[in-house]
DNA sequence: TTGTATGCGTTATCAT
DNA sequence: ATGATAACGCATACAA
């Protein structure tokens, strides 16, 4: 089914049905008969070839770190949701944590025409911004804060304060499981916001308690059992996401430490697995969902006003949620 | 940049540029002329264009029920890992459990003319079948055996009997939390192979200790309480995912229960919650990397065997995991 | 081996 | 209000 047999079968020019299709700028007689026939017919229109002359895809890419994460998949719940209501298409790419395929991803996506590009911010190299220069279509940046991109971001520092500020109440021998800090956001903000929250309670971090993970909970399991092996007498241990406490968690069962009250642990994102583990963990609740949502519509303005760019940095906010695995 | 700029630059028609950029059957010299311009320019075809005359559009559509899930997210890394690696795109679509939402989808997809269609199957609707059979291009089921589509499914019934089995040896009075009977793999196949191997051991399930859960853990906790509140006495309890055995855990705790000496629990799929779980969870462990590997490579045969369909069932093994949860 | 000409299904411009 | 016609960027049958 084409337009031209539309056009061939209600009596009129392609140019009428095209115009149906679209202004809607036809005679009412004419009209019907056009609705008549595409109802008969079923008749659904090219989208290649309305394509390849409005130059626009419909097709959004969304660049993410890894599938099975709790938070990317909120986020990604989030764009899902607006794009689909607004008639747009989520082409997902997911890296494995691998930062040369999120360079090769932002060229696919380039070169395949979509209209605007997500990208999960994890670490940026300088490959990054400048294939990130040479893309002609809207990128929007989330959970990482970058200088001339529009980006959402958690307040990663100040949530990292104010977890820090309860916890240090009742901790004296701290350990914290961290992560690269070539993660500005989740390496670096939350390492240092802790640190201050800690610092009002004049609670201090010896660098040897320190330990860098990989995001899983296999490895803060390892980092954990590697910290107890150096200072056994710990009270407290702080992780940067909530998989890496439920690892951390894991170990101290295994050696009978009780929680909180041998040892407390605290996580980050309240994720689903914050509330399965035992005891329930306390964390930092992000509004991923939000945060995705709001990243969707900005990048979606953003399509629509071309030529006038519209910057625009969004932080949200951030709840404390202590559970059962704090004193 | 166009493929006509591109062909003049080089000093050449532009049937020939794309005779060099398909076949290849272009004289040496110009060929090196075609390259280098190419190479200068940045020149990247027009995916539209290409497709407006070829009609494959490299994009496979994905629906999914949910994005949040262990086992959907590994699924889809399988999937996606093939695709990518193939030079196809993945489309994702995630219908949040609305049956009427994966219709939409498949009927979006087909429109936009993708090369083919993953379907996670849950719940198959007349609706359903119908817009099958409407679609042109390649379809295949995930995790559920639908009759004239190839799919990959799971084993569940021979795991349910092998999971009972060994929990029957050590249960008197069992408690089930199940799906909707709707989803045929999860809903009926567990729970009949559950029996299935119970009933070897000389252990039945009274009808009024089952609950129909719907996938949350939220509603795990819920229908394990209602389920204590009928039957206080229980010392096992059979969960039809890992995600609902989180909750009865958690209710389990709450009401001090002893895991597994008071009450035994297992779940189903081998998430990574089973794992951080305490006790650590009884599972069964499904390949569903692998399945998403095989959904994706047999989509990519049949898109290139078009004409004559390739119907395949593959049925995924299974290995019993067991943990701490059960005697 | 190369170039010319045509068509893919639309939309937009221009007359009418 | 409507229709003819030209573009969009590419692939291909055919001629050379």
């Amino acid at each position: 089914m084409t337009i031209n047999e539309i056009a061939e079968m209600a009596g009129v020019s392609r140019a009428t049905v095209s115009r149906y299709l679209n202004d809607g700028y036809v005679s009412k007689q004419k009209a019907e008969r056009i609705r008549k026939v595409i109802a008969e017919t079923g008749y659904t229109p090219s989208v290649s070839a309305k394509l390849l002359r409005s130059n626009h895809t419909n097709l959004i890419g969304v660049i993410i770190p890894k599938i099975s994460s709790d938070s990317i998949s909120r986020m990604v719940n989030g764009i899902s949701n607006v794009l689909m209501a607004e008639g747009y298409q989520m082409l997902l790419a997911c890296t494995n944590n691998n930062e040369a395929d999120e360079v090769r991803y932002l060229k696919t996506f380039s070169q395949n025409n979509v209209d605007g590009i997500i990208l999960f911010g994890t670490v940026l190299t300088q490959q990054h911004y400048e294939t990130l220069k040479e893309i002609s279509c809207p990128v929007i940046v989330l959970t990482q804060k970058v200088k001339g991109y529009s980006c959402i971001y958690s307040d990663d520092f100040h949530a990292g304060c104010a977890l820090g500020r309860i916890i240090g109440k009742t901790a004296k021998n701290v350990g914290m499981l961290l992560v690269t800090d070539k993660d500005i956001a989740v390496g670096i903000n939350r390492r240092d916001g802790l640190i201050q929250g800690l610092r009002e309670c004049n609670v201090s971090v010896d660098s040897k308690n320190m330990r860098i993970t990989n995001f899983t909970m296999e490895s803060g399991y390892a980092m954990a059992k590697d910290l107890f092996k150096e200072s056994p007498d710990l009270d407290t241990i702080i992780c940067a996401t909530d998989t890496i406490a439920a690892g951390a968690i894991q170990y101290l069962h295994e050696i009978g430490k009780s929680i909180p009250k041998d040892v407390q642990v605290s996580g980050f994102g309240d994720s689903t697995l914050a509330s399965a583990l035992t005891p329930t963990l306390s964390t930092i609740h992000f509004y991923y969902e939000e945060a995705g949502k709001e990243g969707a519509e900005l990048l979606l303005e953003q399509i629509r006003s071309e030529g006038n760019p519209v910057l625009k940095e969004i932080q949200l906010a951030y709840d404390t949620v202590i559970r059962e695995s704090t004193r």
